[in-house]
DNA sequence: GGAATTCATTAAACAGGTTTAATGAATGAC
DNA sequence: GTCATTCATTAAACCTGTTTAATGAATTCC
């Protein structure tokens, strides 16, 4: 391989002038300049990023660490990366896109090529946060950290205050009885959407009602999309007073609609249906067309990779940054019926 | 930052030995591996994996450098990326995501801190395919190369085939006139494509119309299914005779679906729709349900990956991988009628 | 019991850049 | 014409690991 030494003996200049030629951190006159470059190309030499890496102790970087259950990303997922993707690029920083699992074998890795890094996890007791505080390598999390967790610096969506809106949306729609399709256990999102569905209720004076939520069990479907599925089978079978169900994802979502058009119910008619997340490109084209929260994905990523690029410039960045999200009404609710008979 | 030399000094052993302890290449006595092991974990030690790359000029690193026209990924690349990660995972590589655009200001970059690089281009005439051989970094193309490059490893589709079989599908249901929205010129995928519409027209002596073929144009329109929308307008309006059209993407096709609906034209009744590609969740959803072909992306990714993860071994690696395609038939095309009034 | 072999350990060289401090030539000041 | 200043260039140290060749202790062999 050619390396610098080649280039300053042929051009015959020193090594920390081809240097200065090619990380320009130092002026070297044009003569010098050209002379150096002609033979760098002649000989098709460029330099090691990892070398250089390891004497200026950056890599321009950044590492996403995602968890990946399921084999496919969701069309979330994808725009989280996406959006991570796109404002690191514009900062100058490439992305180091790590697939994670939840069963940590992960004890003496090596400490990661990167500069900084973006955790995506949702989970509520994390061991990849406790190893990452130990490389001090500066990180941020999409998802709020353990409510414990006061040092690490997160970007989220408000899910309180989203699954609240749609609770009150649905409840002034004449819905009271409201199937929650919650996503796991063991995750802040979960807890945060069931806090804002025990919000809704109690500000409307109505009995919250712990058996109305199911909560998804990744190991038990393979598919986001047969949690949707059985569990609107199973708990509509049982038990007929739902009028309205909310899906933790679009995927879900779907699921549901597959269970409902086989158990023969009509929606909006019989049931209203919004989906905690919003495929604009796949919401518009089911029948009925989908009511959804548009969380703003690719924002996340994009906040997530400003502020690891801010820490690693060394500003102050907040302890949170929350995403808005949007109540995005189409087709899948109605005016409850059943109340008015 | 805590180094090896800290650990060596605290430990009383050398550097070397401490470098076997954590890369295990060498045997150290049961002894002595504990009691770095018991320094390491004391002051926090993690090795640096950039010096550890410079060292043994590795970085267990692949490269996945993708063109990204549009901000979001399809959902096409986005199980392209994910086969590519999955795979890698699997032989221990990880993936470095690197989006990059068709105005190469890259030239005098440096050289990548990967073992080899996947590069998903469909170019017919690809600089980076030049800067990429420059580097002599071993490098897979998804999506196959220019005729005359006989060098170059791929992986792609035989896109003349699929489109001939979708063709000749729809020939053999009485079509004859069918509407082609091709991708982009410029692409080896377009040309495959167009030979294909060609071959089956020839293989059921039909007259072949120029004509008949729209090229996308990603500078023109802002999403995929604009130019479904746009091109089924402006040619269903001027000219009556199509009884079905080939879209080049789901995305297209839905934007098909959407002229559509507001040409009034019912689908499949008045004309017939194929997607070629088939995003599964997407495509049952869909009112009628889309008929597509499933190009496997996610396959795709994965023969890339392993392809590399084989070139970095010296091992043989064919000139082609060829991903076998399959037609997914749903409700979106039915026998023409137009020819037996 | 001494030579041959095995085994764990280490000193030193190495990977390919950057950076600091020193050098010496060119320019400017008076 | 001499001294001070500026400027491009460089030798050498440095970044943090791995690896080779050498060392010396422990074990095996006859």
């Amino acid at each position: 391989m050619v390396t610098i030494d080649d280039v300053a003996k042929k051009a015959g200049v020193s090594k920390a002038t081809v240097s200065s030629v090619f990380s320009k951190k130092r002026p070297i006159s044009k003569n010098v300049t050209e002379r150096v470059l002609h033979v760098a190309k002649e000989l098709n030499y460029m330099p090691n990023h990892v070398a250089r890496s390891l004497a200026t102790k950056k890599t321009m970087i950044i590492g996403l660490k995602m968890p990946m259950r399921e084999f496919e990303l969701s069309s979330f997922e994808n725009k989280v990366i996406n959006g991570v993707v796109t404002q690191c690029t514009k900062h100058g920083y490439r992305v180091l896109l790590d697939r994670i699992n939840d069963d940590m074998e992960n004890d003496l890795m090596s400490k990661d090529p990167v500069d900084g890094i973006i955790l995506y996890n949702l989970k509520n007791e994390d061991e990849w946060i406790e190893q990452l505080k130990r490389t001090n390598i500066p990180f941020v999390l999409i998802g709020r950290p353990n409510e414990a967790d006061r040092d690490t610096k997160f970007v989220g969506n408000n899910n309180v205050e989203i699954v609240k809106e749609v609770v009150e949306f649905l409840i002034e729609k004449g819905h009271q009885d409201i199937l929650f399709l919650n996503s796991a256990l063991g995750m802040t999102v979960t807890e945060d959407r069931k806090e804002g569905l025990k919000q809704a209720f109690e500000n409307y004076s109505l009995p919250f009602r712990e058996e109305a939520i199911v909560y998804n069990d990744p190991n038990k479907y393979e598919h986001a999309s047969d949690y949707g599925y059985q569990a609107t089978l199973e708990r509509l079978e049982s038990d007929k007073r739902y009028t309205a169900i909310i899906a933790e994802t679009d995927r879900a979502a779907f699921g549901v609609l597959r269970a409902v058009r086989r158990l023969g119910v009509n929606i909006p008619n019989d049931l209203s249906l919004v989906a905690l997340s919003n495929n604009e490109t796949i919401a518009s084209e089911t029948n009925p067309r989908l009511t959804g929260v548009e969380l703003f994905p690719e924002k996340l990523g994009e906040e997530a990779a400003k502020i690891v690029v801010n820490m690693l410039n060394n500003q102050l960045v907040p302890r949170e940054k929350i995403v808005p999200a949007k109540l995005i009404e189409r087709n899948s609710c109605t005016q409850n019926q059943t109340n008015f008979p």
